[in-house]
DNA sequence: TTGAAAGCGCTAACAC
DNA sequence: GTGTTAGCGCTTTCAA
């Protein structure tokens, strides 16, 4: 036998197909009689119906869906992240249609068209650029939008990010304690606004001890880039600690600074950024910025769940985990 | 203006609605006039015309929904696979629903509940165990069911796998090869097909080479579990060598042979399984079997996809990638 | 408090 | 080749 539905929990209870409706509805309770309400539920019970949702979202027009669109999976920085979201979304009855962009900007706009036909009754974009077109033809369209660990140059969307400001200051003042003076900075693509906020957090945290500062460019959060940009900092300049922009540059850091013949953290300091599931089983196990990802999820989600569409930013605390990439320098 | 609907394209290129379905189906290509099938397109394009998947979807009684269940998107063996599920499913316009079970046969079900309510098409579920009542109920209502990196005891439900058997052959060979003839191994928890499949191989390939076997259990395939059960194996036995049951326990026994004041690869080589993203930029990076991840992704989607439900089972070759983590045995 | 009926957007069976 | 019609499962307005 196939799915039963509402009409045949009615028939089993007695009722009209409206009024088992209302029955299975919790917001009306009171509204409906106390025995008609039992009957239903249990003839619901007994044939094992599920709503069915399709049906429903055709009559209502939502769908309790999310799209979540993220660059790449496979990055350490965002399972933590969707778990939170997933979670808090399963809360409210709501689900999450997963896709990768790639930074691929259309690929966005793609992923969005089908998001869109789909019904989606809102969207958490963790790809956003500083000023993304994709995610303005959302907002002027009236769609529900919250980026994560993202913000816009003018913020017309709602974003939940971490305090980088806090946390790359933090780091920087931490390897000062340790007696650094010549800190440089790793930063990652100019079209990201982690990108910037943290490179500004840099700058002004060395300014307020009187320090110059060192800036290398990352073509990308990856190790590969984050090797090719140590390479060049450490080559060009007398640093003794580096803070990484994140912790797959600070990876690539360490292998910068082994295949120059130094070593972490006698010879250079590494700070990265998120504390990535790994980071801790790095060698050395990297000092790093923790960014609560997993609680950055969970608001991204009840964001995107509020009924209002007036833009708000959240920002979550960072910390400081203090491991053994960092040491006194020499 | 809210989103136009195939009745606003049908008025505005003159024609029925019917056809203008008709018009705007590939399937349909030849049967429908080249002039009419023109006329429709041009109008959807100019409307921003998209189908309404709920609507299609509850006419058609298929939805192009995948549901994915994973025990922890954390778990750094996960995320390539459900990049190669989501971009094949993406090819055919299919979209993934994620969610996370934590190996928790309760949670498992409820989530499939909630899948079924919104009328996915299909499962791919990496959670299952061997014996699994959640899978067991799915395949039996007749729903498509795909396992990925697991097995159930009785093979009913189609699987995409790796070749684990060599993979696992080719570590202990290549250990062999490099004068162990101690080689441990750490197994994971009983209830998941991968960990029999491993043990199972490690033992024939070391009988065959007339080696004596160790084997510990670990808890879960996580670092702590692999440290506790390396320091187990270590204390236990004198192995030169270990072949861990995947990379997060590899990752465990570094930390246990540095807490003994031994050193990898010169007291004790370590092989892993996975080939995680990070496996190269451990240190040592690790020797490693590699599970082509995003391909079984991609094959589990495929079978998912296909009509008919006969179980099939997918194999996919691996491969062993040597690093640094292995060495001649001093 | 409940029944009746309409209709969300789409496609497929049937008629011409 | 295209128009017509019905109906997927649900919720909600309107009546009673």
């Amino acid at each position: 036998m196939p799915r039963p539905t509402l009409a045949d929990v009615a028939r089993a209870a007695g009722v009209h197909p409206g009024t088992a409706s209302r029955a299975l509805n919790p917001d009306l309770r009171g509204r409906i009689a106390e025995e008609t309400t039992k009957r239903v539920r249990e003839a619901a019970e007994r044939l094992g119906y599920v709503v069915d949702s399709v049906g429903r979202s055709l009559r209502t027009g939502r769908s309790r869906t999310i799209g979540v669109l993220v660059p790449d999976l496979t990055n350490p920085a965002f399972p933590g992240m969707i778990r939170g979201i997933e979670d808090e979304l399963r809360v409210h009855d709501y689900a999450a249609l997963l896709a990768n962009t790639d930074n691929e900007v259309e690929r966005e706009a793609e992923l969005v068209a089908t998001l869109k036909a789909r019904q989606c009754d809102g969207f958490i974009i963790a790809s956003a650029m500083r000023d993304d077109p994709v995610v303005r033809e959302l907002v002027t369209a009236g769609d529900k939008v919250v980026l994560i660990n993202r913000l816009l140059d003018d913020t017309t969307a709602s974003a939940v990010v971490s305090d980088d400001q806090s946390g790359i200051a933090a780091a920087v003042h931490h390897l000062h304690g340790l007696g650094h003076n010549a800190i440089g900075h790793i930063a990652g693509p100019r079209d990201l606004s982690i990108t910037r906020t943290r490179r500004v957090a840099y700058a002004q945290s060395m300014k307020a001890l009187g320090l110059r500062g060192y800036v290398v460019l990352a073509e990308a959060y990856t190790a590969p880039a984050g090797h090719d940009a140590a390479l060049r900092l450490l080559k060009r300049s007398r640093v003794t600690a580096i803070v990484a922009g994140n912790d797959m540059l600070a990876v690539g850091c360490f292998k910068a600074i082994e295949q120059l013949g130094l070593s972490c953290p006698e010879d250079i300091s590494v700070v990265g950024f998120n504390d990535m599931p790994l980071a801790a089983h790095l060698r050395p196990a990297l000092t790093t910025v923790r960014m609560p990802q997993y609680d950055m999820g969970v608001q991204a989600a009840r964001l995107v769940m509020k009924a209002d569409l007036s833009p708000e930013t959240v920002v979550l605390p960072t910390e400081l985990v203090v491991r053994a990439s960092t040491g006194h320098v020499e």
